[in-house]
DNA sequence: ATTGTCGTTTACGTAAACGTTAAATACTAT
DNA sequence: ATAGTATTTAACGTTTACGTAAACGACAAT
């Protein structure tokens, strides 16, 4: 684990580009130091990127990203805070729980229809 | 289960605009009959529209959609047709998976932010 | 000193997925 | 027959998430 990664390290890491990248940091999601005008990124930035693209392959826009992202870092906080942290945490549980189903009953159709599939592959007298 | 609903039927029962129904029947997800000029949507199209909204849950394009609908109703098809339709089944159930997998960690990270929350509220004397 | 190689900002371009009029047509109720 | 409501097509507008290109600065190697 290196100290400091370039803008072009991190795009090549996680096979995303530079414009990307920067694109993030242009809405808040990234703040990686500067050395002049240079980005610098440090093992932070990199975690935050990879919960970037969790976030992405889960179907969510970048503002609600920023939400979640932001949740794992936020400042402890007073009372009223924190039970506002904890309700937000409950409906995205909530959220993420409903995909789970989702993928559940997708997973279940895909494997009837492959299993007429397969079937109809034998009716065929098809290796498998 | 009427026969046929209307297009604001469809809008009021799954909450989206007339818009919205026309464009995905305008990228040919679904494909409603006509009455003269009017659209004329049986019990399969609000199955398709189901199965269209879920797979905007699970955050994928309305072409990959189009593609997992459509395998729903493929045609019986021959040999190297349904090779290729298991093929890509097992493409996308790869993927379902992943997002399964990514959706659990999701959970973890979320279930440990909140047991830090209620930690910080306890040592602040909160009632839970 | 010059030539690459990165990096930076700025800005216009684009695909997807609709939103939002507008203008016309059809159907329903009185 | 007329008023009101639903539907249609057509077309331009909007947001998100980047792509792409231009023009310039920094630094390293030759």
């Amino acid at each position: 684990m290196k100290e400091f990664y370039s803008i072009s390290d991190l795009a090549r890491d996680f096979d995303v580009t530079t414009r990307t990248i920067r694109y993030y940091e242009d809405k808040g999601l990234l703040s990686p130091e500067r050395r002049g005008t240079r980005r610098l990124f440090q093992p932070r930035d990199r975690t935050r990127l990879k919960l970037i693209l969790r976030g992405k392959r889960l179907g969510f826009s970048l503002a609600e990203i920023a939400e979640i992202v932001d949740m794992y870092d936020a400042a402890p906080g007073e009372v009223g805070q924190l039970r506002l942290l904890i309700d937000k945490i409950g409906t995205r549980r909530d959220q993420l729980i409903g995909q789970m189903r989702d993928i559940e009953a997708t997973l279940g159709d895909l494997g009837r229809v492959e299993a007429r599939c397969v079937e109809r592959l034998a009716a065929l007298g098809a290796k498998p």
